[in-house]
DNA sequence: TATAGATTTGGAAGGGCTTCCAAAAAAATG
DNA sequence: CATTTTTTTGGAAGCCCTTCCAAATCTATA
């Protein structure tokens, strides 16, 4: 059976609380009677239960992160952020995934009722009041990324800027007939992408054409239900309605995710039709995937979202909460490569931040 | 406070063991005290304490993953296979992972050691005698994925097979004179791959060119230790040393990993060399990537690898071992796209398994 | 050396559950 | 209705720690 605490005290001639002080560091102990205990505990081969330290000290040493597990590289990097930090720190990783945004909810749940973390990572996801107040009820620390609440610590980065950006870019390269393919509007960073790319006109006097703003929401496969759209197949469909629609088309997109460009840049090449010369494009992640299709997008620090995240969560768990939420807003960065149409033209402006 | 299950007791007039009877819906309880009991619960919003149930319980709920976190796709694809169903099948996921091979037993270790765990799922992992003792001894079961022991489970793919497939492709477009490009020899699919190469070979009577085995284990960032070779920049650097070296270079190569032949299409396209014509190539992984690179290449199920990985190893947990090791291998598909010069070309024989 | 003060130590209480055993209640039997 | 059998229930003991308080030991001071 398990070596316990008690093994070690009765074979060590000391009481369990010494024993206890010992595996603790505390400095409150003789030199010698550390040494008596630490050889016994080399001697039965003791180890601690996680379990029941963790009962006893009332925390966990634990992270939950909740991830929704569809677009590929995007979270794969953020994941790889959260991590590497989260070791770092000491402590455990614990992963929920979310396939149906539809069962968020029963997973807050559970991580609020069955509290195994002492923090919450909630990555691109929403969360209502409701929910909100629960945690903080709960004292459960909770840091939101790429998505944000009023009362909870979140990491985001400018969808607003970044759409603005590269509307701009695409506006500064002579283009005056913009579309834009987006994700599901129910998603936040969709809707707000869509704000910056409406705003970039409007500062530009340029009225958009609603025909060719498309909220797409289809999934990839018809059995999961990725439904917020950010998916290939949800762009290589939207890119082909385009194509098929009435002249006069727009000659440049904006595109809300680098995976919907790819599978736009897909159905733009079966219509025969030339990327920049055609149809210009600017897309948004920075995905692995981008480099290779020579897409110009805008990037998002994705492994330093997750690592300041975690920073931040664990900083609240081990401090205490500050009043008021933390606030961090990171921005999107202008990477040009083919489809914009930038490289081989002098027209384009420098865009500052 | 926390509601424990004694304020439950008191206020619904039962005993402890009744309200956790209840919770864990034991069969023998009136339904009159059930009711009663379940209603109080509602009451005081009473949740028990995952902490305390697994304490009491001896057992965490909770399977351990090991990762190592670089190659990006191949492992998020597995990872995805494995959380959808550890949650499917009620547990939680905890993740580790390994930057750097040498932490590996570090966290074999720990894992161990604390019991966070009920199982362990080691991916992409050579285990050492001495560790695979050291999970059979503690009796906490291991699940080997992409590498193997022979006491401990695994599900691999035949590498060997895949491998002397590919090659066998090759030589079926009418290639004798065949390079490879592999990762870290330390790796042992790299090294059963590299035989499949050399068996093909063989079985063809090609007596292979030791100066075209390249079994690269250089890091994509000198800051990251990634060093099992398997990254873009090693696959660059191969081919790009291939092709600076004196003819008669390979008319074909097999490339043990996909992220190392997109990094090789690279360096060939720079020289204004084409494949397949002047260079054939069929890698191996199948990775998102691939589809747009238009790369032929050996297709691993990983997705499917994570569920069959877990869906054993919680077997194993909730049975007990069966007597032996379960072995579990999967066959990597040919996956025939513009590289390997196959499409355009009616000599090609069908591989059959 | 006596005494106050500081340092170490032992172990009970607590953390919140499960489980086992014996007792109570209900149901079945003659 | 008394007795046996079955079903349900209560709660002590156990899971393995941490922490607190009081007791024991040691050190410094007068």
């Amino acid at each position: 059976m398990q070596v316990t605490i008690y093994d070690v005290a009765k074979k060590a001639n000391v009481g369990i609380g010494t024993v206890s002080r010992v595996i603790n560091k505390s400095p409150q102990i003789s030199p010698k009677t550390r040494e008596k205990v630490l050889k016994v505990i080399k001697e039965l081969k003791y180890q601690p239960s996680a379990m029941a330290q963790r009962l006893a000290r009332k925390c966990t040493n634990t992270i939950a992160c909740i991830v929704p597990f569809f677009t590929g590289y995007f979270y794969f990097e953020l994941l790889r952020g959260v991590q590497q930090q989260v070791s770092k720190l000491g402590y455990d990783l614990i992963l929920y995934s979310v396939d149906v945004f539809e069962k968020k909810e029963e997973i807050f749940k559970k991580t609020i009722r069955e509290r195994r973390a002492d923090g919450v990572l909630i990555i691109s996801m929403t969360i209502s009041d409701k929910f909100a107040n629960r945690f903080l009820q709960a004292k459960l620390p909770v840091a939101l990324v790429d998505s944000c609440h009023q009362d909870l610590d979140s990491i985001t980065i400018e969808n607003r800027e970044g759409a603005y950006n590269a509307t701009q870019h695409l506006i500064n390269m002579g283009h005056v007939n913009l579309g834009m393919i987006n994700g599901s509007l129910e998603s936040v960073p969709a809707r707000i992408r869509l704000n910056g790319f409406k705003e970039a006109l409007a500062d530009n006097h340029i009225i958009p054409d609603e025909r060719f703003i498309l909220n797409v929401s289809e999934s990839a496969n018809a059995d999961e239900k990725q439904n917020d759209g950010f998916n290939k197949a949800a762009g290589y469909n939207a890119m082909k309605r385009v194509l098929e629609s009435a002249e006069p088309r727009p000659t440049a997109f904006f595109i809300a995710s680098d995976i919907q460009a790819a599978g736009a840049m897909k159905a733009v090449q079966e219509k025969n039709l030339k990327i920049p010369e055609d149809i210009a494009i600017v897309g948004f992640d920075d995905i692995e995937l981008s480099e290779y299709l020579g897409l110009s997008t805008m990037k998002q620090p994705m492994f330093e979202m997750g690592k300041i995240a975690i920073e931040q969560l664990i900083h609240k768990i081990e401090n205490g909460s500050t009043n008021g939420a933390f606030k961090k807003v990171l921005h999107p960065e202008l990477i040009i490569r083919d489809t914009c149409g930038a490289k081989n033209n002098r027209r384009v402006k420098v865009i500052d931040r």
